[in-house]
DNA sequence: CAGCGTGGAGAACGATCGTTCTCCCGCTGT
DNA sequence: ACAGCGGGAGAACGATCGTTCTCCACGCTG
């Protein structure tokens, strides 16, 4: 039957998918993708082969659940920091702490979407498309966030396209020199901007 | 003899080199750098793979040449706009220009150096410390550049990053989303932050 | 003209990878 | 107790890749 207690080790087709998913994004965050073999998966996530393929037919499936899965993480990350921001305004900045704080894990190594593209989107399509939702999600949640301050309202999309100019590079910044301080330098640039708007 | 005038097919060394860094470039540019095989270098560049592996003894060296020759690609065509600045906040932002213009290339696919530390940063050490001298390269000349205009000694090392977060944010982004005015959205950031500071 | 060495084309080699297949164990239902 | 099946471990397969090797054609020196 499909529902039963608990079996020695074979486990149940959740958390097996759960363990396969946060298997593959630790070894793609690490090495890339390429050079992560369906073999290393299987290691790291302890589901043999054929579950693994019975979840995710292919290589580039699994990526791309990969990628759902983390567009949504990180954007309940985000929504988890602007639901403490104190005013409109804080909330807009919310998204810089969020940055701070994701930066310090040790495990960071980048904005998954923006390596990722680096490596396949010339190649995949739908890496390509998956980041490219990605990317304008943040700039539209900016968006709505500004639409609460008291930036007038012609000025919010330009002004969220450059706050995401800013999460985007500190996020590929931080990566690259690991400069600790730079979340809190892209804040200080926001607060600027918000501030000339009128925020 | 080393030095003939033209033989039949066969090319100098120097013009050999040169055609293999455009192709290597063109193609890691194109499709990332893994998936681009020695042969698709060797097709694209009409340089045998005996000569090639003379000029580069490992795929890890020729990647490491092409790195390095566009790192001053980027800083010529960076000074390039700089020197047409008629003033140094004209200087400043002309890194801005630059990348207007890098970003209307059909070939553009965002910053090889982004891209190739998001594919094997985490893996090859020499790339991570290629991405990261380039990145460092750009904020100090950034800084330099401040200096001779009016913003303070002390705010100009925090300036020069945050408007490096701007331009590294553009070249991520415009290579996602494929926005054509993302340049000037990172230049109009950039120049509230110059006025703010006193340039 | 004979011999030599450089360089090109591409085969060959060993490794790795994505994907599938085989074999076998342990559980299920009757 | 026994037939049958779902799942695990890992071998197998075909493709690709980085790198090296073989073979041959050509141009120069005596």
């Amino acid at each position: 039957m499909v529902l039963n207690a608990r079996d020695d080790q074979g486990m149940d087709p959740e958390t097996a998918e759960i363990r396969v998913l946060d298997a593959a994004e630790a070894l793609f965050n690490e090495r890339g993708v390429q050079s992560v073999g369906m073999d290393a998966i299987r290691t790291a996530s302890g589901v043999s082969l054929k579950r693994l393929y019975q979840a995710y037919p292919s290589k580039s499936d699994l990526l791309e659940a990969v990628l759902r899965r983390r567009d949504e993480a990180v954007n309940a990350g985000v929504e988890g920091y602007v639901a403490s921001g104190e005013d409109p305004r804080a909330r807009v900045l919310a998204v810089f702490d969020f940055l701070a704080d994701w930066f310090t894990d040790p495990a960071f190594r980048g904005c998954v979407f923006i390596n990722t593209y680096g490596e396949m989107g010339g190649v995949s399509e739908s890496v390509a498309t998956v980041a490219r939702g990605h990317k304008l999600g943040l700039r539209s949640r900016l968006a709505e966030l500004l639409a609460e301050t008291d930036v007038p309202p012609t000025a919010r999309e330009p002004l969220a396209a450059q706050l995401a100019l800013l999460a985007n590079g500190a996020m590929a910044t931080a990566a690259i020199t690991g400069a600790p301080d730079t979340a809190q330098q892209a804040k200080a640039a926001a607060e600027l901007l918000l501030d000339a708007a009128g925020a």
